[in-house]
DNA sequence: GGTAGATATAGACCTCGGCCGATATACTCA
DNA sequence: TGAGTATATCGGCCGAGGTCTATATCTACC
């Protein structure tokens, strides 16, 4: 399987339940958030979570910054719209209003 | 992991390097699709393409019509709005212009 | 330096899913 | 009805990846 299209990369970083719910958290509230707070957000262990957010970094997705001993996750500049393109290229010329 | 949201659903058809094939390929031209046209694009057999449209079929990306022998997919109406209601529904906050 | 808290890495386990060959089903036409 | 073609299903194999526990790394503070 192994694919190094980043748009696979991206659609499989979000194809996850557990990364999906740390996405869905990271939107609802504006800012980063620190990686702590995702621990209650999904019934998984810290290794777990540190595995995931580093799944969502690696595909683009999020950039973490580090503050103290804590780190703070945010969107990746530009996530929105590279999703937004992704959608668009995939249906091509099937075009809409 | 097994999950029933839509969503993961959604992305999981999507994150799979022969599904993306078979999607860009129904991009890049106009209208249906034979299924039989799609064996060339990926280096996989009969069966296993069959495998994936099912699987897109399911998820709501792709719908078939039989005619004659041959089914013919095409993209389910309302699949690009959908995909890009997701994206904006996972920044949730984090506005655009 | 030593301790404590936050995050990351390593290694192992086990399920999920992509792949195939074989076979079944659906349709057409003679 | 029987042969031929197109597509789907079945069953098994095997690698990818999600999860865990244990442990390492980093930072702050005393």
């Amino acid at each position: 399987m192994k694919s190094n299209d980043p748009d696979i990369l991206l659609l499989s970083a979000l194809a996850d339940p557990t990364r999906l719910s740390i996405v869905r958290q990271l939107g609802t509230q504006p800012g980063a958030v620190c990686a702590c707070d995702f621990t209650e957000c999904c019934a998984v262990t810290q290794p777990t979570i540190s595995h995931h957010l580093k799944v969502l970094r690696d595909a683009g997705v999020l950039t973490s910054r580090r503050e103290g001993t804590n780190i703070y996750y945010e969107f990746a500049p530009g996530f929105v719209e590279r999703f937004r393109g992704l959608g668009a290229s995939l249906t091509g010329l099937v075009q809409l209003a």
